[in-house]
RNA sequence: GGAGAGGUGGCUGAGUGGUCGAUAGCGGCGGUUUGCUAAACCGCUGUACGGGUAACUCCGUACCGGGGGUUCGAAUCCCCCCCUCUCCGCCA
């Protein structure tokens, strides 16, 4: 449920904004001076693994000049850091010996050397911070590195399905699908949704609403259950949050809403928001992994969609979802991961829906994941006679989404802090779940069985 | 939205232009003492980048909410922004 995008860059997180291309040495303080070295290092030292990569990945051209570019960069960039670095030295020698000074001629002396230095170190300064500057800019574009065991391939067809579980239902009537459904059971109505808002918007009606509660409610309940700290999160969130989740709020592909006159977006998904919520943290080693759930609305603009396939709830400019997140140390993120998977499963199949999983290939990872994980459940209204369709996606995003968002722990008896892995993965999204449920549990009379687990919420066992 | 007060190292809290990366206390680590624990005493105690080293270590640069400015020199002065607290207003 991430948005595809090979379109990914850099930003500074919450207190370090305006980062401008312009900024000198002494700004690097801006955590992202010492973030994004560490991953040069890795990219320098593993220059062709990180190439075979960027094309595993199918980024653009541009993407694969950007890596020769830092590889180009890096000496120039180095040799001029060094230079800002000692001429920066003489400048505090010669300023802390100006202080000492009592004598009237000498201090003049001093004074007149410092003020020399200093015009020497604004034209270096400049040099180094466009270097440096242009170094962030095409490092933060690369991908992320890809699992061993993630299928090679460019495009979404190169995904490996790893187990189907539950057969899609025999029907003795000709199913329905879930737009007609919801207008018959008038649960779901588009037309209203386009006149107050615009296509892709919609309301959710009567037991509708109802259902999307109790989903809601049933999703919490599992996680709350397995140590996830469940959280209300905020529907917006500034662009260099989204920027260190891996989101590209700018630019024409964008799919992101932007709010006007202000550094803010609607967020696509809680991902941003959780993961935003410890931006810049030393987190301590004993309290890994936090686990979280969120429940947050989602909003995309799906910009470049027009035209996919997709009716009704399938591809909606705003939706609910209960999403899982998670920091933890670099040796238990697979763990964790696979721990997702888990949950998703056992809230798909508890839920008595039909679904695969996929292994999601190399070229449709994008730029954060390492490795991903889908679930497709079945709608029996989708396509000529039903189809699986995505609703839920796992990702492990190793020190990706740290890295950029400056998220690190403190090893316990070791010194240093390492940067935390970061994982997410759907719980449930409210609109695609509604679609499997709805077209799943429909009735030769008309009207819908509300899934079991689902009943005590709901309050009745039969939509309509 | 208006008015005030603040944001300093893991925490508390000094510091208003010149060896301040930063006093002190707490916590933590190491040591001495001790039958064990405690207490007492001594020492150490941030992060990142770069350089040198076989390595411990060492040297340099940057960081006192963020950015910009003044200055030979800024935690300290000026401007902008973010955040927190108090009071007022408004409101679900």
């Amino acid at each position: 449920m991430v948005p595809k995008s090979n379109e990914r860059r850099g930003g500074c997180w919450g207190k370090c904004r305006r980062r401008s291309e312009r900024e000198p040495l002494r700004s690097r303080s801006c955590r992202w001076g010492g973030r994004l070295m560490l991953d040069l290092k890795f990219v320098l030292a593993n220059s062709e693994a990180v190439r075979k990569n960027c094309v595993d990945r199918n980024v653009s051209a541009e993407v694969l000049s950007a890596l020769d570019r830092v590889l180009d960069l890096e000496s120039d960039r180095k040799t001029t850091m060094q230079a800002v670095e000692d001429l920066r030295r003489r400048q505090n020698e010669v300023a802390r010996a100006t202080g000492q000074e009592k004598e009237a001629d000498r201090r003049a002396a001093l004074v007149a050397e410092g003020k020399s230095l200093k015009s020497e170190a604004v034209a270096l300064d400049a040099k180094f911070a466009a270097l440096d500057a242009e170094m962030r800019v095409r490092l933060a574009r690369l991908p992320n590195m890809t699992h061993p065991d993630a299928p090679i391939a460019a495009t979404e067809d190169g995904s490996i399905e790893l187990r189907k579980v539950g057969a899609p239902r025999v029907f003795d009537f000709p199913p329905r699908d879930h737009v007609e459904i919801g207008k018959t059971l008038n649960l779901i109505d588009f037309e209203a949704g386009g006149k107050t808002t615009g296509h892709g918007f919609y309301f959710l009606k009567n037991d509708a609403v109802l259902l999307d509660l109790a989903l809601q409610r049933y999703a919490l309940r599992k996680l709350a259950a397995a140590g996830f700290t469940p959280v209300v999160t905020p529907d917006l969130a500034r662009v260099e949050i989204l920027e260190g989740i891996g989101f590209n709020p700018r630019g024409n592909e964008t799919q992101v809403y932007s709010i006007a006159d202000s550094d803010l977006c609607l967020v696509g998904t809680a991902e941003i928001t959780l993961g935003g919520m410890h931006a810049g943290e030393i987190l301590d080693e004993a309290a890994l992994p936090l686990k979280y759930v969120g429940i947050s609305h989602c909003f995309r603009t799906e910009a470049g969609a027009a035209g996919r396939a997709g009716k009704g709830l399938y591809r909606v400019h705003q939706f609910t979802k209960v999403e899982m997140f998670a920091f933890t140390t670099p040796e238990a993120s697979g763990a964790v991961h696979l721990e997702m998977l888990r949950h998703e499963e056992d809230i798909f199949g508890g839920l008595g829906l039909p679904y695969r999983v996929l292994d999601i290939c190399s070229g449709d990872l994008g730029g954060p994941a390492y490795r991903k994980f889908d679930l497709e459940a079945w709608m029996p209204g989708r396509g000529a006679g039903g189809e699986y369709g995505e609703v839920t996606s796992t990702s492990d995003c190793t020190d990706y989404q740290a890295r950029r968002l400056d998220i690190r722990y403190k090893p316990t008896g070791q010194k240093g802090t390492r940067f935390v892995h970061t994982l997410n993965g759907t719980a449930v999204a409210l609109s695609r779940v509604l679609i499997a449920i709805l077209e799943n549990y429909q009735r030769g009379d008309g009207r819908v069985d509300v899934p079991p687990v689902l009943r005590d919420d709901m309050g009745k066992d039969v939509i309509g």
